[in-house]
DNA sequence: ATGAGTGCAAATAGTTTGCAAGCTG
DNA sequence: CAGCTTGCAAACTATTTGCACTCAT
């Protein structure tokens, strides 16, 4: 169980969430992702664990509440999740063909929130997803 | 019929797609739109046309094609379109509760072209939106 | 033991597809 | 008149909800 897996499940239980077993395989699949991961994605790698897909939804949804993961949305639509790697906020690089994806530093949340304060908007979050087409399948 | 409609149409005529009463009439509604709007969203107020549904997705996929349209992405995954407003790329930060949106006009379009390139990517889009809850509803 | 969490079934929202008929260029 | 477009019905994908049961705390 790596570090990620830990931090995460000692911030749900600090926010007063219950650890189950369902849970942590949820956590461990994606601490093992290396992109972001939908609900479904994320359920079809839960072999040795007795749970439903609903359940992933639910959780992922707690897990987003609370902080611990992060949202992203494919062009289609898609919601996909990841942890935050330890080092917050991040965004990807995804590529439209094969779904590899790469982590993307760069970000303006900052300018973002000043310009929705300007606009007299709290509570402000953002969603951006980069696509592309990788050098394999192109 | 505005300076918009006229030119989507050109353009639309252009790429040797054909114009069509149901066309026209999403156009017009997307130039009268001040937001970003869902393929329901035209529809609903696509009064004096017959015009189905189904079309207004096949229409507006057509038209993200062939550039006249910009895409978006809701929080909840809906995807949104809206005319290029005559000025190319743009993003909008919209309110939660009541959906009114305002216009961003920062973009880091360019840098994450050039790490997307640096990554070997090609074909480089972007999805971003920006949320939060506005004056009137806070 | 108490209520958060789960599974199952069913509902819902958003979007896509097949096919015959209609209209644009 | 060729074939892009449309309408209608139906399929589909992603996600949510209701309810009784279970398990973590």
């Amino acid at each position: 169980m790596t570090d990620l897996v830990i931090k995460a499940i000692s911030v749900l239980r600090e926010k007063g969430l219950r650890i189950t077993e369902q849970r942590k395989a949820i956590l461990k699949v994606l601490a093992n992702a290396k992109s972001p991961m939908s609900a479904e994605e994320n359920y079809s790698k839960l072999s040795n664990v007795h749970c439903d897909l609903v359940t992933v939804y639910r959780s992922l949804e707690q897990f987003l509440k609370a902080g611990v993961v992060e949202l992203g949305v494919r062009e289609n639509g898609t919601r996909v999740y990841c942890l935050g790697h330890g080092q917050g906020h991040h965004h990807h690089l995804t590529c439209r063909k094969c779904g590899q994806s790469e982590r993307v530093d760069i970000c303006m949340g900052d300018a973002l929130e000043e310009i929705a304060h300007g606009f007299g908007y709290s509570e402000v979050t953002h969603v951006m997803e980069v696509f592309g087409v990788c050098p394999v399948c192109s």
